[in-house]
DNA sequence: TAGCAGGAAGGTA
DNA sequence: TACCTTCCTGCTA
């Protein structure tokens, strides 16, 4: 048996509550046929302390340190026998299953179910902690449709067998744990179990789940961050710590966009180092690129110089990305009630415009930070009274949010792009995505497309918006005192 | 088929 | 009352 009880616990602290989350929205290229034929099947099992937690509670026990909440046992075939009294479950899981696609048989939809693969998810591509729970909680006996529901963990000190309780209700047998990674070990080598299980439908059947298009993860988070805004959040938050960590290391900023080419090879290093990627000699000559032009780069491109590490980087590159601007979009909000009305833009007809906002730069996301803090706009913006902004965007019209998704062309340039910023010219590139982010936004679920664009069209009565001279589809054009 | 144009009515702050 | 939102019909690319 190619597969050694010994304890495997690779995990690192730090990664698996973080990168996880990250991770799983940028989850990306995976096929079966990437699972190992050979290697060592995932036996590690972990100490979890906790009191029994539903898969929600347990999102919650996420910030406790992995050490306190999980330890590595040193045995996955005498769990009996650990020095740690037995007491070794699987950890909470990295993301509530209830809210995620189901295993597909397609292979797109596979990848959501096994984006624990993907290399950007841990250090230690073989090995990490979803992986195990992920071939844990699909094994048999139990039906395909009752056993890929994550076990929460549980802490059941009175028993030597890790036992794992299937969070439907109906399922209320419990799942020998021991017994089961025996089976794995003996009858379902080369993960055959989790290839059966993620070919099989009938779980997202009998719960109904809708599945999620892949494309709306891969294309762009923005998208699908009202559905999962919790999770989101919480994944940015922690990419956000660990990145603050980094910055302060390496002396770099937050922002990629603002990186020199040193600074850029410095968070190269740090990142290969971080995912214990190859190391590469002529880092200098295969990115000469700044943040803001590395930040441009393909992942193809990435690939393309660094096959090995190419993609992880991209990976981890993108959500610097998104983790930068979420920040800013947070700090928007804390800081000033009106931020999108000045950031974006808005100026009364009458009220002179700061010309430094003209500048191109303006379409990065990395002036605003400076312009909510140093309030670049001189004039407060008209505002309309109530002040009930709630949050600054209850409020919002139509048209400044338009400038809020312009102003952050790395979040959402597949959606809405500027054709000539100057003449206020711009292009929706994804109709339904930008209708989906302004019924999010006005919390308006309904919100499509033909009604954006009616509310559009108000604004050619308005003044505000007109259609460009020559007419195009999706292209719209801010009238003067609006575009600047 | 998707997008555009605009009328009309209604909802909400 | 302003600003959409919703629904609609008809037209266009």
């Amino acid at each position: 048996m190619p597969h050694s009880c010994s304890t495997q616990f690779k995990l690192a602290a730090e990664q698996f509550p973080t990168d996880s989350y990250a991770a799983y929205a940028y989850a990306d290229n995976f096929d079966l046929s990437l699972l190992p034929e050979d290697s060592g099947i995932p036996t590690t099992v972990y100490q979890y302390n906790a009191p029994q937690i539903k898969i929600e509670s347990a999102w919650e026990t996420q910030e406790q340190p992995v050490s306190a909440s999980y330890a590595p046992a040193n045995s996955c075939s005498s769990a009996s026998s650990s020095a740690s009294s037995g007491h070794q479950l699987i950890p909470p899981p990295a993301y509530p299953h209830s809210a995620y696609p189901s295993p597909q048989s397609s292979p797109q939809q596979s990848e959501f179910a096994s984006f624990k693969y993907d290399c950007l998810s841990s250090p230690c591509p073989s090995l990490d902690a979803s992986s195990i729970k992920q071939e844990l909680h699909i094994l048999p006996p139990s039906p395909p449709e009752s056993n890929c529901e994550t076990p929460s963990p549980r802490s059941d000190t009175s028993s030597s067998s890790i036992k794992a309780e299937p969070l439907d209700a109906e399922l209320e047998s419990y799942i020998d744990l021991n017994t089961l990674q025996q089976q794995l070990l003996d009858i379902k080598p080369n993960h055959q179990a989790l290839r059966e299980c993620l070919e099989d439908t009938t779980f997202q059947r009998k719960h109904n789940l809708k599945p999620l298009a892949l494309e709306s993860f891969i294309g762009g988070l923005a998208e699908v961050r009202g559905d999962f805004e919790p999770v989101i959040s919480l994944a940015l938050e922690h990419a956000r710590e660990r990145e603050r960590a980094i910055c302060a290391k390496l002396q770099i900023s937050q922002d990629p966009n603002a990186w020199t080419a040193a600074q850029v090879h410095a968070w190269l290093r740090s990142t290969l180092a971080q995912f214990k990627l190859p190391p590469v000699d002529n880092l200098e000559l295969q990115f000469s690129e700044d943040g803001a032009a590395l930040a441009l780069l393909s992942e193809e491109e990435f690939q393309r110089r660094l096959p090995e590490s190419g993609s992880t980087l991209h990976a981890q590159l993108e959500i610097w990305k998104m983790a930068y601007a979420d920040q800013l979009g947070n700090e928007m909000e804390a800081t000033a009630p009106a931020a999108n009305d000045m950031l974006w833009g808005y100026q009364a007809p009458n009220v002179e415009q700061d010309e430094s906002e003209d500048d191109e730069d303006m379409e990065s996301a990395v002036p605003l930070a400076t312009a909510t803090a140093t309030g670049t706009p001189t004039s407060a913006p008209a505002k309309r009274s109530g002040g009930a902004r709630n949050g600054g965007s209850s409020h919002i019209h139509l048209w400044q949010f338009l400038k809020e998704l312009l102003a952050a062309p790395q979040v959402n340039g597949t959606a809405i792009r500027w054709i000539d910023r100057s003449k206020g010219i711009f292009k929706i590139e994804d109709s339904v995505r930008v209708a989906k982010l302004w019924g999010r936004r006005k919390n308006r679920p309904a919100m499509n497309y033909d009604k954006l664009s009616r509310s559009i069209r108000q604004y050619y009565k308005k003044g505000i918006m007109k259609k460009t001279e020559r007419s195009q589809r999706l292209v719209y054009q801010f009238c003067q005192p609006y575009h600047q």
